[in-house]
DNA sequence: GTCCGATATTAGACTTAGTATCACCTGGTG
DNA sequence: CACCAGGTGATACTAAGTCTAATATCGGAC
């Protein structure tokens, strides 16, 4: 797992025990987790990880590009590993987020609003999942 | 402005000052207002408003389908008074929304989703506004 | 009009996400 | 060794939102 400290160092980040602790779970993780969330789980292997650091860190990791975060849920932020552009679904019945993948949906139009120079953007879509 | 109270009636709310107060803010309101801006703005009409109703008042206009709520900002939910479909553009400097048209933008691929039942979605912009 | 149950309103306590403060503790440098 | 930068942790604080319990008001039955 040392991979994780060339990663870190690679963003310009001091690995430390516990900047390593949350990169091991927060870049690995497939679902969005809030900053509590990710407080609660890596604070299963390293008890001592105080609430500030895990906000801290997990600033620090937006701010040097390994993650970023998503405005996706009322009352909390979610941070996502996957800093590619992607799209959106939201579970209305459980709350789940799940990736879709940039080339599934096409939106045309963007560059073409007058009086908005668009830098990014993403499509939010709500239902249900289905079967699997 | 006795049409805010067939308004309130037609979507089965009972008036009440505090309601019709409320409602006459945000229903014509431009912006995207969260709850305690709306507060503090009909406040000034009506200083014996409280909190509580303000938020009270905001939930049963979004449950009788004259709001929607919007999460687009970090840190609190916004209240719409469009409630038709339509996308969102934020400026990333000022975090003002603005809204853009259903028909400004086409998104393809949606239906397509496998395991997805998709019910509504909506594209939102990030960027800068320009000229005006 | 009066009474009464149902519904609204209010102030304030409470909860939760996130930030700020500050003391302490490292690890490298002169 | 003394020092200084940066990292960590406990705790205080702020802000968004909900809950509670007491009071006020509405609307219908008489």
């Amino acid at each position: 797992m040392s991979d994780i400290i060339q990663v870190l160092r690679r963003h310009g980040i001091q690995a430390t025990p516990q900047r390593i602790a949350v990169a091991e779970y927060v870049l690995a993780v497939r679902t969005h987790p809030s900053a509590d969330e990710v407080w609660e789980q890596v604070r299963r292997r390293c008890p001592t990880l105080s609430r500030a650091t895990v906000y801290n860190t997990l600033n620090l990791f937006v701010d040097k590009g390994l993650l970023k975060t998503q405005v996706l849920k009322e009352g909390t932020v979610v941070f996502d590993p996957r800093v590619d552009a992607h799209h959106h679904f939201i579970d209305v019945d459980t709350g789940k987020i799940y990736d879709v993948p940039w080339q599934a949906l096409k939106v045309s139009g963007a560059k073409a609003l007058r009086g908005f120079d668009v830098r990014e953007y993403q499509v939010i879509l709500r239902g249900r999942r289905v079967g699997k």
